[in-house]
DNA sequence: ACCCAGGGTAACT
DNA sequence: AGTTACCATGGG
């Protein structure tokens, strides 16, 4: 992998290759926009970027400098991963193995743990286009202006607001789980960042103590948020796909990469 | 007027 | 321990 600086911005190549948009627009993440043919804006940790696919093994980023691409984006889109040796272990399963020949490079993106754990508690019970607006409304409220955009609101932030406060987020019976979610943080009853460093099973269980969060949701927040790269989320699209694809339980050859073979067949399943 | 959407909770058997 | 109505909102 090597880092460049060009006329055009920073180039990343040799990385293995990735399919940029299907990354970002694979319901993992929701605040990704569309601004060129091939060129993405995003916002993490209050840092705006623009990054361009300039070809399946380049990309090419802007608007930001080499320091941050390397200590903030590189880690967000999992680079330092070797997804091509991480394809043809889960590739033993015929259809993860179809979906990645037929997605290309899929990576599993490392969001902020509170964005993620919000997110998702807002994903309950809803579709892809309506979570990315509520969200998209959530910062443009409660955020920061970054100049292009707005940072997802902190806990903190969101701990001092009423369920009237959120209405305009139309949100529904989620706004108070979001509350719950935003006190537990920003009281520090439950320290996210350290949650990195216990067991799958206790991260789990400590974030399905927050109101709105179960099985799915948390295993959602682990798997985007935390880093934990073998999470399996369960939504009812995984469901359907688990008792036909695998009734007997999931192939071994998963194990160690359950989150990315689940990105895959639940991008097949949404398209 | 239904049915569905990256679920969760509480109240039931 | 497993099932079920209900939760708020919007699109098809």
């Amino acid at each position: 992998m090597r880092l460049t600086q060009t006329e055009n911005g920073i180039s990343l190549t040799g990385f293995g290759g990735i399919n940029l948009a299907a990354t970002l627009f694979c319901g993992q993440a929701f605040r990704w926009k569309q601004v060129g043919d091939d060129e993405f804006f995003g916002i993490t940790q209050g840092k705006e970027v623009f990054i361009r696919q300039f070809s399946d093994d380049e990309l090419i980023f802007s608007g930001t400098d080499e320091k941050t691409v390397r200590e903030i984006w590189l880690p967000y889109l999992d680079m330092h991963r070797d997804y091509p040796a991480v394809i043809k272990q889960i590739s033993g399963d015929n259809s993860v193995k179809a979906a990645a020949q037929e997605n290309g490079v899929l990576h599993i993106l490392n969001q902020e743990p509170w964005e993620a754990l919000c997110s998702f508690i807002i994903s309950a019970c809803n579709n892809i286009p309506r979570i990315t607006k509520i969200v998209n409304t959530l910062c443009e409220n409660f955020g920061e202006n970054t100049g292009n955009g707005y940072s997802f609101p902190s806990a903190d932030t969101l701990a001092a607001c009423t369920e009237t406060d959120l209405e305009i987020l139309r949100a529904g019976y989620r706004v108070p789980y979001i509350l719950d979610a935003a006190a537990k943080i920003s009281s520090g009853e439950i320290d996210l960042e350290a949650l990195r460093n216990e067991d799958i099973d206790s991260a789990r269980e400590r974030l399905m103590t927050i109101k709105g969060v179960g099985r799915k949701v948390a295993d959602c927040t682990l798997l985007f948020g935390l880093g934990f790269f073998d999470s399996y989320p369960v939504d009812r699209h995984i469901q359907r796909a688990n008792a036909e694809l695998f009734p007997n339980g999931l192939p071994a050859c998963f194990n160690g990469a359950k989150g990315l073979a689940q990105q895959y067949i639940f991008l097949n399943r949404i398209k």
